[in-house]
DNA sequence: CAGATTTGACCGTC
DNA sequence: GACGGTCAAATCTG
């Protein structure tokens, strides 16, 4: 534990003066007529230092903070089912089951669901809606709530009568901040998406508010790769006190780059500690900016505090992950270092400085 | 024309 | 009876 601190520390130390180092490399060649191609190398090598240095401050922070709160599972009672390892997927069932009566009995209203996650996703233009999440929704209704300033959309798996589907979604625009969305997630997908099945990317834009013509759209398409990077490259997710591998949670897990095994981070220790690389190559390698991406063009993809999501066990019914997808950053050129590629894509070894490997 | 969205009505739960 | 979730006909969109 120790020796970890102290490598922490050297590693944070280590990092700074790298990007100090680089910083003044670059101021001096700046002098001079240099690419575009390697100040812009010199300038993610800094961020990356910077990157690393905060991440392992933010790291500690929130070791310490793991230490003080309460994940909101553990006050509510565990189920007999999450303690078998498949507490979603006998809640699941009985959803279906629900779900199944309400097909058989018109309008029957289900039983208070079950199966819960519930993000915020938050668009600073307060233009936009909700973001893409991977899967395909088909909006079937929207309702006026009574202690909430906008309406609630309830939308349901595009593939709930094909695949037998019955994931859904309520997308609540925040009353605090009408640039957040609350978005509960109900059951879990069985289509092909939620068995990370990699499709075709087709991308489907729709909105909630179709005559308005704005961007108050609302975006979703299969989880592949390419959706993926897009996706990737918007999303700041800040999630706090979640646990349980098993879980709803939208994003696609293969695709995304994040395993929900247990004791596993949003950062798959092969690039825990090499963001550099991730970020070079999401920046140079994975950014097929698709005409469906407008929103998604920015490679400022960060999770923070991840740690521990799918770590703690989680009731059914008490599952809170906070996401917010910050667009104002669309234009940045700064690239966030935090999102996680599987390091399996990636050789470590891989000579990304070879002169004219970005050109 | 197929598929998605809108919206009023229906229904179960509290 | 109020509220919220869902249905389904009408409408819209590509």
């Amino acid at each position: 534990m120790e020796n970890e601190c102290n490598w922490e520390h050297n590693t944070l130390i280590n990092e700074l003066i790298q990007g100090m180092d680089v910083a003044k490399r670059l101021k001096e060649e700046l002098r001079t007529p240099y690419s575009l191609d390697t100040r812009d190398l010199q300038v993610q090598m800094i961020l990356s230092s910077y990157e690393k240095a905060l991440r392992i401050l933010r790291c500690n922070e929130s070791t310490s903070k793991s230490q003080t709160i309460t994940p909101l599972t553990t006050s509510l009672p565990e189920s007999p089912a999450s303690t078998n390892g498949s507490p979603l997927s006998e809640d699941f069932d009985g959803a279906i089951q629900d779900h199944r009566e309400v097909k058989n009995k018109s309008k029957k209203r289900k039983a208070t669901p079950k199966l819960m996650d519930q993000i915020k996703v938050s668009c600073e233009s307060g233009l936009e809606g909700p973001h893409e999440d991977g899967y395909n929704w088909r909006k079937y209704g929207q309702k006026d709530i009574l202690s909430a300033k906008y309406p609630r959309s309830y939308y349901r798996c595009t593939f709930r009568n094909t695949q037998n589907c019955w994931a859904t979604k309520q997308v609540q625009r925040s009353d605090e901040d009408p640039t957040i969305f609350d978005i509960t997630y109900r059951g879990k997908h069985t289509c092909s998406q939620g068995n990370n099945a990699i499709e075709p990317y087709k991308s489907q834009e729709k909105q909630e508010k179709p005559q308005s013509h704005n961007n108050n759209d609302i975006q979703h398409a299969h989880p592949s790769q390419e959706s993926f990077t897009n996706f990737s490259n918007t999303l700041t997710v800040k999630t706090d006190n979640l646990g349980n591998e098993q879980t709803p949670f939208p994003f696609p897990s293969t695709s995304f780059g994040y395993t929900t095994q247990e004791n596993q981070s949003w950062f798959p220790s092969g690039l825990e500690n090499d963001s550099f690389l991730s970020s070079l190559f999401q920046t140079h390698l994975l950014s097929p900016v698709t005409p469906e991406s407008n929103y998604f063009s920015s490679p400022t993809f960060q999770m923070n505090e991840f740690d521990g999501f799918y770590n703690n066990p989680r009731s059914e019914s008490d599952i809170t992950e906070i996401i917010s997808t910050n667009t104002s950053v669309t234009n940045s050129p700064i690239p966030n270092f935090h999102f996680p590629l599987d390091s399996a894509d990636i050789d470590p070894n891989f000579p990304f400085n070879t002169p004219g490997f970005f050109s």
